[in-house]
Order: structure tokens, then sequence, then C-alpha cells
DNA sequence: TTAATTAATCGTAATATTGCAATATAATTA
DNA sequence: TAATTATATTGCAATATTACGATTAATTAA
């Protein structure tokens, strides 16, 4: 069908595995790094840094801004993109308790 | 086009996406959590423990062992799958690279 | 107001994903 | 060998994603 079944699956779960598909792709990871090497907000011009078109690398700060990972502020002319930091610890923590739960057993197959 | 131009990005930001698609779905994130809490492989009868048909089961396993995150290991007549514990470290990895990188700078929009 | 600049939206084509019924394969047991 | 059990594969329908050209806002500068 193409549709996920969220109805049997907790908030939890369906959450993290939209923020997951938010960044689950080369293009956007390139951007939040971009934004956060940059240490600052980062206005305009990823089509060219990027080398996707314009209106792509706008539907993919779309999806990161939809996801709330990231948010845009009008300035001037152009708009200026920043992590939105309490979505970025909070997707931070909910991997870090994933991660954390697993310890490597040897009573395996 | 559907298809993402992994040509102009890392290796390292590809591989990234392909790990993180993997588990950016709450069918495996929830896949993942019963391995992870039954501290040990788990085998077969995942379907009614997650309330999807046995084939799209199979399919979200296979995905996961495509992206090198689980293995499976056939146990007489049933299949048990475990964390590979590698890829699941090398994943860990790569996030908190991407999560430490980011401190929250206020110098911005 | 008009022109220029920048980003968002629309529309569309190509491809990918999700889910499952039906079927096939593999391993064990009688 | 035949029956049983467990998992994988196939095929398909519905929907989602990716990418971009064309166009449309929105803001500033002349």
């Amino acid at each position: 069908m193409g549709i996920t079944k969220t109805e049997i699956f907790t908030d939890e779960q369906n959450k993290l595995a939209v923020q997951l598909k938010a960044i689950a792709h080369p293009a956007r990871i390139a951007i939040l790094q971009l934004i956060i090497e940059a240490k600052a907000c980062i206005c305009g011009d990823l089509s060219s840094e990027l080398g996707l078109a314009q209106p792509t690398v706008s539907q993919h700060l779309k999806e990161l801004k939809n996801a709330g990972l990231i948010q845009g502020t009008i300035e001037g002319v152009s708009v200026c993109y920043c992590i939105e930091p309490e979505a970025w610890q909070n997707l931070n923590d909910e991997l870090n308790k994933l991660f954390s739960s697993y310890k490597d057993f040897n009573n395996c197959c």
C-alpha cells in the first residue's frame, strides 16, 4: 500500500521514525552538516553548494522544517536556517536511549 | 525522479543515509527494540508481536539485514536474528559525531 | 511603481516504499 | 517419502519520495 500502519506503534516509535526519515537522506545530512559547521544560521545559496537545483533544496529544507529539526527566519530577501535546539537535543536523547540499551551479549546465535 | 543523486555526496553521507533509512520506520524500530530488550537473538513469531503480516515482517527484517544492522542465523526450522555489533557501533559512532558537532550557538537568527 | 533578487510552490515524471495474499523454499518430524 | 512448520519470495496495488522546470510570491533597491 505504501502507507505505514502508524496506529499499531507507539507515539515514541512513530515520532522517532519521522525524525529519522527526515535525516535519512544524504542531501539533508549535508544540509545539517553545513549548518552545524557554520556554527551559525545559514542564509541562502545552498543549491550550488549541494549540487542540487534550487527547488530540490527548498523541498529538503521544508522536510527538515516539517520534522521540526530546523527553523527558518526571514532575513531581508533571503531566509536563514538554524538547528532547532530542542528537537535536535530530543532526537539525540531518543537515539542515545536506543543505542545505549544495547549491550553486546554473547549468549547469542 | 524518485532516485537520490548519491554521486554528489560523500560515501560517509550516503552510508549514514542508508543506515538511517533502514531504521526510519516504526516497525523496524520496534523490531530492533524487541531484539535489544530480549538481550539475545530473537527466533520467529514477530508478526503476531508486531501486528503485521508475516511477509511484511520478513521484508522489514530483510531491509535491516541489507543495511547490515542485524544478522540472521538458521536455527533448525526457524531463523534467529541478532544485532550486528560492529555495524551497530559504527552507526552509533557516526550519529555521535553528527550530534556532538553541534553546540548550541546564540549568534543566530 | 518597476526591476531585481531570492525562496517557495506547482506540476509532473521516474522511482521507491509499504503491506499483504499467494506461493515457494527449507528444515524437521513422522 | 510425506506431512508439518517456519521463513522467504513473488506479484501487485496504493502511496510516498526525489528531482527539477516553470511559475509564483515576497522583499529590497532603483
